[in-house]
RNA sequence: GGCGAGGUAGCCAAGUGGUUAGGCAACGGUUUGCAAAACCGUCACACGCCGGUUCGAAUCCGGUCCUCGCCUCCA
C-alpha cells in the first residue's frame, strides 16, 4: 500500500490521504469566475490540481473530480455592462476560453464542471436551512428587496481554516461597517436586486447569490457533505474558504466536517510582485501561449513546488518583445524529452524483451532507471514534489540517451545491441508513464516538432522556404569541399536561431526557442 | 496590529539532522570537415545574520535583519 501524503491547510501538516470510502476519493476546487480571459494564476491553480488527480488515479484511486465555473457574480455583470452583451452570454463565452486554455495546457476534463446558474434549487435549499436553524437571517433593503446574511458569529467553529479569531477581525482595519448587517463580519447568501436587474426569483425576491454559497451547494451536490479535499488558491483561505465552511457546516451542524482536508496552491508572482490588476502586471495564459508551447507552460509552472509562490518574470527583447525566460527554459527542456522520446523510439522500434544475459554496460543504467522513477513516484506521494519529479523525468531521459549512444558505440557487437533495445524500450515506457502523471508529452513527437517550429518561425519572421534554399546552398559548398562558404551560411543561420544538424541522411534544422 | 510564506552557488529551484537534487548560463572533454544534438567533467564542501542544542545543523531551538503575501474582489 502505498502512502500518498498532503499538506492540509486545516491542519497544517503533511498527512496521509485518508479517504472517506476505500479507494474513492472526492475532490471539489474552486474554479474561476469568468469575466474575462484565464491569467497565469488560473493556469497554475488548474495545472497543480491536475497533478493531484492524476496522481491519484495512478495510484489507482477511483477519483471524482469537481472544478466549479463562477458564472453569477457582480463582476460579471460590471463587465457585460461594458461590453453591451448579456451577462450569461459574457460568462458563458469566457467559460469557453477557460476551458480551451486550460485543456492545451494539459488538463483532463473535471468529472464535473457545474455552473452556479444551473444550481440555484441547491442554493435556496441550503440558505433556507440555515435560515430555519437561526445561521442566517433575512433583511428587508430599502428599495424594497431582501438580502439574506449568513451570522457569523452564531458558527463557533469560525476562522479554524484561515486561523483568525473573529474578535480579531473586527478590530483588523478593513471590516466595513454597514447597518444592514447585524455583524460587519456577517456575510451574504443572497442578494437582492431590482426587477430589471440581471438576477433570479427565490424565496427572498428577485436577486442573485452571494459568492460564497455556491461552492458549498454543489459541492454537496456532487461530492456529499465530508468529502475528502477541497482545492484551491491560497488567496481563497480567507474569506472563502472560511464561510463555505461555515454556512456547510452550520446547515448541516451533525455531519461533521465539511471537507476532510484542503489544499491551497500559492501565487504567481510576476517580476517579485503578486500578479494583480492594479499593477498592471497580468500575464494571461494567451500571452503565455503565443510565445511558448503550452507544454513548456505547465513544465516551468511544475518546475516549482504547488504550495510555494512561483516567479514568472518578464523579459524585454531589443525590440520591445515580452519574453519569459522561465518558460523559454522549461520548453529546452521538452524538446530535450520530446528529443530524447524520439530516439529511443527509433532504437527501440523491434525490441524484444530483456535477455536473459544483459550485456555487460547495460545492468547499470538499466538499474538506474528503475530507481529514478521510484524516486519520482515516491516525491510525488509526499505532496507533489513535482519538482523532484521533473528531475527524475530529466534523469530518465539522460540514461536513455546514454543508452543510445552506447548501442551507437557499440552498434557492431549484436548482442549488445539487443540489449540496448530492450533497454530503450523499458526507458521509453518509463517516460510515458511518468509523463502522463504530470500531464506532459500528450501530443505526438511529429505534432510537437511541427507546432514548436511553426510557432518559432512565426515569432522570428522567419520561413521555412529560405532556410531550405540556404541548406541546398550550404550542402553544395560542402560537396565542393567550400567549407568557408559552408560555414558562413550555417553561421548565417545560427544568428537567426536557427542551427543546423549534418547526419548521414542530409541536413537537418531547428528553430531555437 | 493579527495571520502566513520565504531568504540555498551567476540565475531558477528541490531538500529540512549525517552519503550527488535537478535545470539554465559559463568553461573544458568525447564526437564532428567545422558545428549541432547527445554524453562526460568543472563552476558546487552553497544554504540571510548572530548565538545555542548535538559526535554532527542548510535542516532543530532562541534572537535578529530583509523580502513578499493575506486580513477588501482575487487562482
Amino acid at each position: 500500500m502505498t502512502t500518498v501524503r498532503f499538506y492540509n491547510t486545516l491542519t497544517r501538516n503533511v498527512e496521509p490521504l485518508n479517504p472517506r470510502q476505500d479507494q474513492k476519493v472526492g475532490v471539489y476546487c474552486c474554479g474561476p469566475t469568468v469575466y474575462d480571459v484565464p491569467h497565469a494564476g488560473h493556469a497554475r491553480a488548474a495545472v497543480a490540481f491536475d497533478v493531484l488527480v492524476r496522481h491519484l488515479r495512478a495510484r489507482g484511486y477511483d477519483v471524482t473530480y469537481v472544478r466549479n465555473i463562477t458564472d453569477i457574480d457582480d463582476k460579471i455583470l460590471a463587465r457585460a455592462k461594458e461590453n453591451g452583451e448579456a451577462p450569461l452570454a459574457l460568462s458563458q463565452r469566457m467559460a469557453e476560453v477557460y476551458r480551451q486554455q486550460i485543456a492545451a495546457v494539459g488538463c483532463e476534463s473535471p468529472t464535473h464542471e457545474p455552473k452556479v446558474s444551473d444550481h440555484l434549487p441547491e442554493i435556496f435549499a441550503i440558505v433556507e436551512k440555515l435560515i430555519a436553524r437561526g445561521a442566517a437571517y433575512v433583511v428587508d433593503m430599502p428599495g424594497g428587496t431582501r438580502d439574506v446574511y449568513f451570522s457569523v458569529r452564531s458558527f463557533p467553529g469560525y476562522g479554524k481554516l484561515s486561523r483568525r479569531k473573529i474578535d480579531e477581525l473586527v478590530s483588523g482595519a478593513r471590516v466595513e461597517k454597514d447597518e444592514t448587517k447585524r455583524d460587519p463580519l456577517d456575510f451574504a447568501l443572497w442578494k437582492g436586486a431590482p426587477e430589471d436587474e440581471w438576477g433570479w426569483k427565490s424565496p427572498w425576491g428577485h436577486g442573485r447569490p452571494g459568492w460564497h454559497i455556491e461552492c458549498s451547494a454543489m459541492s454537496g451536490k456532487y461530492l456529499g457533505h465530508g468529502f475528502d479535499i477541497h482545492a484551491g488558491g491560497m488567496d481563497l483561505i480567507f474569506p472563502h474558504h472560511e464561510n463555505e465552511i461555515a454556512q456547510s457546516e452550520a446547515a448541516d451542524p451533525d455531519q461533521g466536517d465539511f471537507a476532510r482536508a484542503w489544499m491551497h496552491n500559492g501565487f504567481v508572482n510576476v517580476d517579485k510582485e503578486k500578479m494583480s490588476k492594479s499593477l498592471g502586471n497580468f500575464v494571461t495564459v494567451r500571452d503565455v501561449l503565443e510565445r511558448n508551447d503550452p507544454e513548456a507552460f505547465r513544465w516551468f509552472l511544475l518546475t516549482v513546488h504547488y504550495r510555494g509562490p512561483i516567479q514568472f518574470d518578464t523579459d524585454k527583447l531589443g525590440d520591445g518583445r515580452v519574453v519569459f525566460p522561465g518558460v523559454d527554459e522549461a520548453e529546452r527542456r521538452v524538446d530535450y524529452v520530446y528529443a530524447t522520446l524520439g530516439r529511443l523510439s527509433e532504437l527501440s522500434a523491434d525490441a524484444a524483451g530483456i535477455p536473459d544475459k544483459l550485456a555487460a554496460g547495460l545492468h547499470e543504467p538499466r538499474v538506474e532507471l528503475g530507481r529514478a522513477m521510484q524516486r519520482a513516484q515516491d516525491a510525488l506521494d509526499d505532496d507533489l514534489n513535482t519538482s523532484v519529479a521533473l528531475a527524475e523525468l530529466g534523469e530518465i531521459a539522460r540514461l536513455g540517451n546514454d543508452v543510445c549512444d552506447l548501442a551507437l558505440k557499440r552498434r557492431k557487437d549484436p548482442a549488445f545491441v539487443t540489449g540496448a533495445r530492450a533497454v530503450a524500450a523499458e526507458a521509453l515506457g518509463l517516460i510515458d508513464a511518468l509523463a502522463r502523471q504530470l500531464g506532459l508529452l500528450a501530443a505526438t513527437r511529429e505534432e510537437y516538432a511541427q507546432r514548436t517550429r511553426e510557432r518559432r518561425l512565426r515569432l522570428r519572421g522567419l520561413s521555412a522556404g529560405d532556410i531550405d534554399a540556404k541548406i541546398q546552398a550550404r550542402t553544395a559548398a560542402r560537396q565542393n569541399k567550400d567549407f568557408a562558404k559552408a560555414d558562413e551560411l550555417r553561421q548565417e543561420l545560427e544568428a537567426q536561431g536557427v542551427s543546423l544538424r549534418d547526419g548521414a541522411s542530409g541536413t537537418e534544422w531547428s528553430v531555437g526557442v
